[in-house]
DNA sequence: ATTCCTTATTTTGTATACAAAATATACTAT
DNA sequence: ATAGTATATTTTGTATACAAAATAAGGAAT
C-alpha cells in the first residue's frame, strides 16, 4: 500500500554533515561574529590545530567561503577575510535595495494569509525588543523578517542571493544600529511596513523596504 | 622618485592559476557546453584520471562548482550535474529581468559615452550575425551584450549575480534561439535596447530588459 | 520469486606525506 | 648601514594512503 505524505520527502531527511560542511559553518560564524576580522590572515596549521580537523576539509571549506565572498584566495600566498570597502558595501546595499523591493512586491502577491500574519507576529516580537531595548534579539529577529520576506516571495533565486548578501553585511549592520536615533528610524521604516503588508500593497512595502535599505547606507557608511 | 601608474595595479598582475581553479573552469566548461548533461552524476575517478590531477584540487574544484549552483554535492553519495526544474529557470529568469531592468536603468545614468557606443558597437555586430544566420556567434555576442550592460552599471554586486545566473542558464538560453521566428523577436527587442541606450532612457531600457528576459522565460519553456 | 541478511566491491571522506612556492634569516660586498 | 644574494624555514599546493560509508552481489529463508 502506497503511504501519501503531506511532506516532500527531501523536507523531512536528515541532511548528514560532513567535516567540510561543519568547518565551513564554523569558519563562517567566525567571520561574521568578528572573531576573525577583515583583513585578518586565515592561519591553515593553527586553525586547523584549533578546529582540530586535517587540512583537507579545511581547504575545501576556505573554497566554499571564498565562492559566497566572504574570504580571498591568493594563490600561493594564503586566505584572508574579505575587507569591504565603502564601495563594496555600497553595491551590496544598492542590490539589495532592489532585491527586497521586489521581494515586498512579491510577497504580497504570492505569500498565503497565514504567513503574512507570521510576518506581522514577527514584527511585533521586534517592536517589543525595541521598546525594551535588547539590541541583539531585535537584530537578530530583524534578519529573521528579511529573510522571511524574501523566502515567501516564491522565487528561490531571489532568495539565494538575498541571503548570501544579508550574511556577508550581517556584521556591518550589526555596527549600524548602534546609535538609538539610528535605530528608532529603522524602527519606523518597519511600522510602515507592516502597514504596507497588512493592505498587501505591494508597491508600498517594496518602496518602503528599497528605502530602508537605502537609508541603511547612510546609518552604517561612518563605521567603514 | 614616485610613480604614479594610471591603472591600478591589480588591474596587471598576473594572476596565478592553481590546479583547482583550472579544474573548476574545465568542469564549468563541460557542463555549460552540455558534455557533462544535467543530471550526469560526477564520477570521480574516471573524471579524475582524464584531466590527469589527484583527487584534492578536484574535490576542491567541487565545491566551487557547487556554491555557483552548478553542481549538487550529496554528501557520502557524490556529486551530479544540478538539473534545473522548469520552476529554477523561472525563478531565475524571474529575478535576471529585475537584474536587468536595474542594469540598464544604471548604464544609462553612469556609463561614459565611449561605454556606450561599445555597447552599440555591439548590436551592430549581433545584428550582422543574425543576418547572415550565424546563430553560434550572434549567442556568444548576445552573452556579452547582456554581461557588459551589468558590467558598465558601476554597481560589482550586480555584475557578480548576473554573471552566475547568467552562467547557470547558459546551455538552456541556447536552446532557445532554435526556432528562427523566437529569434527574430529577440533581435527585435534588442532594436529597441540600442534606440533606448541612444537616447540614454534609462527607463525604456530599464523596461525593454525586463520584458526581454521575461519573453525568454517563453522561448525557453518547452525546452525542459 | 521476493525479501532479508551477509559479505564483497566500489566510492567517498579524511589524514598524512611529499613537493613546490613564498617568506624569513643570515651573511657578504659595497 | 644598505643592497643584494644565498640558505633555511615556513607555508601552501598536490598526491597518495587509509578509513568509513554506500552500493552491489550473492545466497538463505520464506
Amino acid at each position: 500500500m502506497e503511504l501519501s505524505s503531506p511532506f516532500p520527502l527531501e523536507t523531512v531527511a536528515i541532511e548528514k554533515q560532513t567535516l567540510h560542511d561543519q568547518v565551513a559553518n564554523r569558519i563562517r560564524d567566525l567571520i561574521i561574529e568578528g572573531h576573525l576580522a577583515p583583513g585578518t590572515r586565515i592561519d591553515e596549521t593553527t586553525l586547523v590545530e584549533q578546529l582540530g580537523v586535517s587540512r583537507t576539509p579545511f581547504r575545501e571549506a576556505l573554497r566554499t567561503l571564498a565562492a559566497e565572498g566572504l574570504v580571498i584566495i591568493r594563490p600561493s600566498k594564503g586566505s584572508v577575510v574579505r575587507k569591504l570597502t565603502a564601495q563594496d558595501v555600497f553595491s551590496m546595499l544598492e542590490l539589495l535595495s532592489h532585491l527586497e523591493k521586489l521581494a515586498g512586491q512579491l510577497v504580497c502577491e504570492r505569500a498565503s494569509d497565514a504567513d503574512i500574519d507570521g510576518l506581522l507576529k514577527l514584527h511585533e516580537d521586534m517592536l517589543k525588543r525595541y521598546r525594551e531595548g535588547d539590541r541583539l534579539p531585535y537584530y537578530k529577529l530583524n534578519q529573521e523578517f528579511h529573510s522571511r520576506v524574501s523566502e515567501l516571495a516564491g522565487n528561490e533565486s531571489l532568495r539565494e542571493v538575498q541571503a548570501n548578501i544579508q550574511a556577508r553585511l550581517k556584521r556591518i549592520r550589526f555596527l549600524g544600529n548602534s546609535k538609538p536615533d539610528y535605530w528608532a528610524s529603522a524602527v519606523a521604516e518597519h511600522e510602515q511596513m507592516a502597514a504596507a503588508l497588512k493592505k498587501r500593497d505591494g508597491e508600498a512595502l517594496g518602496r518602503v523596504m528599497a528605502q530602508h535599505l537605502m537609508n541603511t547606507w547612510d546609518r552604517v557608511k561612518d563605521n567603514l
